[in-house]
DNA sequence: TCCTCATTTTGTAATCATTACAAATTTATA
DNA sequence: TATAAATTTGTAATGATTACAAAATGAGGA
């Protein structure tokens, strides 16, 4: 579906910003944060303004077109809304994603509860960082 | 054991600051802020400073004596180590621990990651919230 | 086409949790 | 007691996010 379509589908009328913001995030699944987004368009609209991301990201949340991860300092978005994990390396600041086959929780401490999102998010050290670090100590002595 | 055991058996040493925050911790299960544990300890050590509420929360969740719940705008701190998880309530702000039987993720797109964190938060309006909702509309009309 | 109203965008100025940092205090050790 | 190390404290940044009002844009009717 296109972009525009995809806003329209949730009543979200399709503005220049709203299109662009929202066919970053489905192009670059990096996790951007609001920086991030911000400095990769404003090349594009000159005129944009920060507080125009913000305004548009809670827009495309609440209307759920996207999923936030809330991260330690910052937030970041992904335009990917099926329920998955999240996994920050501390060492490289990347965010990876992971599939959740099956989570059981027991219900009833939290029964009658009306869940509006779920967040699945560890941290640690991607194995890309594990080896690099390996190797810097390898290469010592 | 005695919160002064506790401190010693990770090898820390137990300041007064450190043994009444991490004993307010282990007594108060309301998942507080920095801010909350601050006003709460000011009473009984006058000179407190938030720097040091800040440094010794650090402090336990390095050596594992606490997890940390990294809320939208702010982080809580919880004395239960035990894997569990969150929910907070977007209506009344509390937040609810549940518990997690099992959960299933497909490790092999994060194989041989190292992880030292796993996070569980839901957000939603809790069962309080809901009923005080419906009985408001109720006596309406 | 022009006018008017509603929507959207923009820029600036707050807010507020957290961190940086260096001085002051306390504790441990010789 | 004297000295060094560890801990605590206060103040001043930092930086993401929000508040808010003005400016720009878009839709619909006369």
């Amino acid at each position: 579906m296109r972009t525009i379509d995809l806003l329209k589908s949730k009543g979200v009328s399709p503005s220049q910003q709203r299109i662009q913001i929202l066919e970053y995030l489905l192009k670059n699944k990096i996790h951007p944060s609001v920086d991030t987004i911000f400095q990769n368009l404003v090349n594009q609209i000159p005129t944009l303004s920060k507080t125009t991301v913000y305004n548009t990201l809670a827009l495309l949340r609440e209307k759920q077109l996207i999923q936030v991860i809330i991260d330690n300092n910052e937030i970041r978005y992904d335009a990917d809304t099926e329920f998955h994990g999240h996994f920050k390396c501390l060492e490289c600041g990347a965010i990876y994603d992971f599939p959740i086959s099956e989570i059981k929780i027991d219900i009833s401490s939290i029964e009658n509860f009306q869940i509006s999102e779920k967040h699945i998010y560890y941290t640690g050290i991607c194995a890309l960082c594990i080896k690099k670090k390996g190797d810097e100590n390898g290469n010592k002595t």
